[in-house]
DNA sequence: GCGAATACATACAATGTGTATGTAAATGAA
DNA sequence: TTCATTTACATACACATTGTATGTATTCGC
């Protein structure tokens, strides 16, 4: 016989065992990132908690920082799949953007989230790499939605860059709020009005909507 | 003679020397923290900055995190003294909001000072007590503002907490992002659209403003 | 089956934090 | 004035944490 199957419980083949290792120290990082925050979450307590090594953690991250930025990462993806998800049928780009917004205040429910997304994340990570992986996870879907809302005539033509980036100030504040306990309700009422202050409603129609 | 006056320059009283003590390390700390962030600032890098020891620092601050929370009043401070200088004449409610914003945002001008009080600031002390430091700061003004306009009917009626948190956040992110290279005119017409959409239109005056 | 790469574990050096202790000058009462 | 007390530090120390260097057992690829 080889040395392997002698009892001992054999190992895995190194793929498997790389991504049940990286997976098992971003899960325990997670939790005490979000418990006690970047900076009070020391790495060993990370990998006791894991039940591995420092040697395996600066085998698969460069730093205690590139870990957290793992961490954050697969957050910013959870929440984009929960955000697609929850899109639905199209409807009225203005349609859209109400349902993509309400999707983003579900995915942000969970206030272990809005930590690690809206609060360590830039802060650790910095704005200017949160937003990129802001972009490169949830595809950039709100500006697209407020581009195809002012292109379909439904919202007042303005610059798009500032535009989206305000309401994504918007969201995440309100997420932030609602996490730390605000009333769900009237952050929407807030932004259902700011959003409609900013459609055209057609000539004829009258009145501004009221509620 | 007494032991004063032998040539060796005397020591000042406790009370000058303390304040120009702590003025000194927050003023070292300030100029760090911007530069490198508050983790990777240690106090003996300010200490030396300061030209003082880690003696000093602890004998007026409880810790390093305690500094910080130092360096981020003081810049809240100024940063309501500066709105305040700039309020200048009343005029109408909604005149004043866009005149409190300006001045925010003009004081909000230093990139330094917006790492400290947006970024840094809620990271390490918590969202709780920098709202709390805003409060006693700026004194709520930009929510006494929105509760005249809504007073004075010339702004819809919302939830005054969330649209107060919701504008605060806009203004935040303009600040942000102005500060890191955006363009200011595109964010003062996002954030005035937004103002303006929520603006009351006298029953007869007819079209909503288009601007 | 064998050399090379992989996936760790262990040991170590450097740095930083907070605290305990020591000391000179200022303060305040007698 | 004197003297005890408090204030404002400086110095020394104990401890934790970070990143790195090194060692070792498997697994991988030929």
């Amino acid at each position: 016989m080889q040395q392997r199957r002698s009892g001992k419980a054999a190992r895995k083949p190194n793929e498997q065992r790389s991504r049940e290792t990286r997976d098992a120290l971003i899960d325990a990082a997670r939790k005490l990132f979000v418990d006690k925050g970047f900076a009070d979450t020391g790495t060993p307590e990370i990998v006791r908690a894991a039940e591995l090594t420092r040697g395996a953690l600066y085998h698969h991250f460069a730093d205690k920082t590139d870990l957290f930025r793992a961490v954050v990462r697969a957050e910013f993806a959870a929440v984009a799949e929960e955000i697609d998800r929850a899109a639905g049928a199209p409807g009225s780009a203005l349609e859209a953007l109400k349902k993509g917004g309400d999707g983003f205040l579900d995915a942000m429910s969970d206030p272990a989230r809005v930590r690690l997304v809206l609060l360590d994340g830039p802060a650790v990570l910095g704005r200017e790499e949160i937003d990129e992986i802001d972009r490169s996870t949830s595809g950039d879907s709100l500006r697209l939605g407020l581009e195809a809302a002012i292109d379909a005539g439904e919202l007042r033509p303005l610059p798009l860059d500032a535009l989206t980036d305000v309401f994504s100030a918007l969201f995440d504040r309100a997420a932030l709020a609602i996490a730390a306990g605000g009333s769900r309700a009237k952050y929407r009422e807030a932004i259902a009005a700011l959003v409609d202050g900013l459609a055209i409603v057609p000539e004829e129609a009258g009145d501004p909507p009221r509620r």
